[in-house]
DNA sequence: GACATGTGTCAGACTTTTCTTACATACGAC
DNA sequence: GTCGTATGTAAGAAAAGTCTGACACATGTC
């Protein structure tokens, strides 16, 4: 039951940097690991953690945009809407050699401009 | 041979977050897969990725705080300065499970101002 | 000397991310 | 109706990240 390379879906490089650009914040850190305890929804999540909602949203759709974190609105008993989120069961792990592998996969570098000839660049 | 948990370091809160933040770009991407088939020096590494060395300088520093790559200035056998770099062998292990206990070594969210009572965000 | 290679770094422009404040909606209870 | 809860989103400021172009230095060859 452990060790699946990615859960949710195909390891490739855009992939990967959505992943790292979307962990590489200490609030969505903390987010992610409210988050490993179980579901919560999003005032809750926002009271518990200290910041605000509008913030805590921002991040929760980075977080969801990167398929770590996964919402669901739901119609509590009262009839309240309440969006719950929880977070996907990824197992990410990056060496060197993943790396490699999956540079081909990254989008172009950039339009290299033709007639470029300066001097420090190429 | 496999599976060390994060090689040259403990894995803290910020030591994930600087290694996240350094993987979280295609051109860093790039580099530490090239880095990944064997060592090299800047300028080479420049023109094999069709970058500037002042661009390849900036990311170069920012994978080395990270610490996911190593620089060795070296003297060539003509007497030129040479600056290699090499990926360290790092292996990142990330997981809801692991981000939850690597919280409490976070540093501080943001000074919680005293007598907050705004309403959107308590 | 001029020219090639290698190194490092700075200043400014540009882009992206981060965050707050303010607004909007809907529902239930009083 | 008002008050409380929940939701979402837009505008603008502030901060961080990205990138280029121009410097600086040293060494070896011509």
């Amino acid at each position: 039951m452990p060790s699946e390379e990615f859960s949710p879906q195909a390891l490739t490089g855009p992939v990967l940097l959505a992943a790292c650009g979307a962990l590489a914040n200490p609030h969505r850190l903390r987010i992610l690991g409210a988050l490993a305890d179980g579901r919560q929804y999003v005032s809750r999540l926002a009271r518990d953690l200290g910041m605000s909602r509008p913030l805590l949203h921002m991040h929760l759709q980075k977080l969801q945009a990167a398929g770590l974190v996964r919402g669901e609105l739901e119609l509590a008993e009262d009839g309240r809407a309440v969006k719950y989120f929880e977070a996907v069961p990824f197992a990410l792990e990056v060496t060197p050699q993943v790396i490699r592998a999956l540079v081909p996969t990254l989008p172009d570098p950039a339009p290299p401009r033709a007639g470029d000839k300066g001097k420090d660049t190429e």
